[in-house]
DNA sequence: TGTAGGATTATGTAGTACAAATGACATCCA
DNA sequence: TGGATGTCATTTGTACTACATAATCCTACA
């Protein structure tokens, strides 16, 4: 269910390696890298594959090269915080649960404007798309067909928008996001519960109503952030 | 004041010259690229530096290579679309006003949430930093010096809500945003008219008063976006 | 002491050669 | 005829070498 990340090309997994250890502090901002021969003797490839990396990972905002003076990683400032690979590095070096708070709360901003706006923009088609997704979620059998047709539906809503950019900036997050709650399974039992949220941010953006579906989408996202809140302190070890 | 996007490299030249002719449409999604050795060979660069662009751009998620098949442009769908970069392309080659009010959307739906956030989480050294760009607002003579300002306050809010993501966010669509306000005059004669609202943005968060800063933010922006869309009807000519 | 200019050293660019993958096509066998 | 199988051709992937260019550092000279 995760997508391990399959990458075929070798200056794809040199991007991985590095961008590990730079988004996981390994190499920290203003740190130079090795020159790049060194640096491509020490890891087995060439310094072909090895420039083309760095040149994705200066794309990505990571680092920055200039002749004479190496290649250095920049300030975290500089990074492409919202590119979906060091998204996800972060999900994978930063144990701490605060980083996950920070996600939840991009969503429960985006995704009740998101459903005003689609109570306003949306056309039949979309719409149809909507409710498709919702007659999935009801008809699941288990959690994890429940988990795909719940994504699906929050992404029917994002599309109803009209707008590209919030569709990119949710499917970003979510991603992320879904790759904690993957982690751990959630209580199995009432998987369903919050299917009547979804039914009322269905209705309003049916009937057009956009202040009624934004209350109830955000009713839906805090729902499942508490959730994630909790499942958070029950995972992480108290740690004061 | 517009940042001329200088790059000194080759590659950075063939980044920006196919990301301009992907994003700005004259080479379709699923349509495929000509040979590397050709394109090279086209625009007068070694195959080296061609392919390191290219490993940029299939960074941004524009292009997709493969070995027998070739290199061709991915769908829209898989565009890093808050890739300053691919912003900044779009920018550029859309000239539908379409796309401003979207941009001012994200914005209007970021900034009065930040606000709120700001409120409830700066800590003095944020709020002092949000001041003195409030002063320098205050203090601007001239239009250049209110701007500078006024983004400053904008940036120092996002700041203060501890979330380097809605930092990110924000400043890519700002910048994307600002390319297109710089692109004309706005009316030089009260320029200074919104410093009633950045005020009351300011007394909120100082109070932290989250739903007072999100109102007095949400004014703020709905101001502003008014403004860029009278400028819009005004820059285009009528189509319709 | 200050400055000009060369030595040094890193990345940047070019070009060649070969490896690997894969789509297309021909071939072979039932 | 139809389907499986194998070979070939083409395009990207990787490696390696050579040299260009820029920027730092440091020496030498005024």
């Amino acid at each position: 269910m995760v997508k391990p990340v399959v990458v075929r090309n070798l200056h794809g997994q040199v991007v991985q390696e590095l961008g590990r250890l730079i988004v996981g502090g390994e190499i920290a901002p203003g740190e130079n890298l090795p020159r790049e021969e060194l640096l491509a003797e020490r890891m087995k490839v060439s310094r072909t594959a090895l420039r083309e990396a760095m040149k994705v990972l200066s794309a990505k905002g990571l680092i920055e090269s200039r002749q004479k003076t190496g290649t250095r990683v920049r300030d975290t400032l500089h990074w492409n915080q919202l590119d979906a690979d060091v998204l996800a590095w972060r999900c994978a070096s930063m144990p701490t649960d605060d980083f996950v708070e920070k996600l939840a709360e991009m969503r429960e901003i985006i995704e009740p404007a998101a459903a005003a706006a689609a109570a306003r923009r949306r056309d039949p088609e979309q719409l149809a798309r909507i409710e498709a997704a919702y007659e999935a979620m009801a008809a699941a059998k288990d959690r994890e067909e429940w988990s795909v047709a719940d994504l699906a539906f929050h992404e029917a809503v994002l599309h109803a928008t009209h707008n590209e950019l919030m569709v990119s900036l949710f499917s970003v997050v979510e991603t992320a996001l879904g790759s904690y709650l993957e982690l751990s399974a959630r209580k199995a039992i009432d998987f369903k519960y919050s299917l009547p949220h979804h039914k009322k941010v269905l209705d309003a953006i049916r009937r057009r109503q956009p202040e009624v579906a934004r209350e109830a989408m955000q009713k839906t996202v805090a729902d499942s952030r508490s959730n994630i809140r909790r499942h958070a302190k029950s995972r992480s070890a108290p740690k004061a």
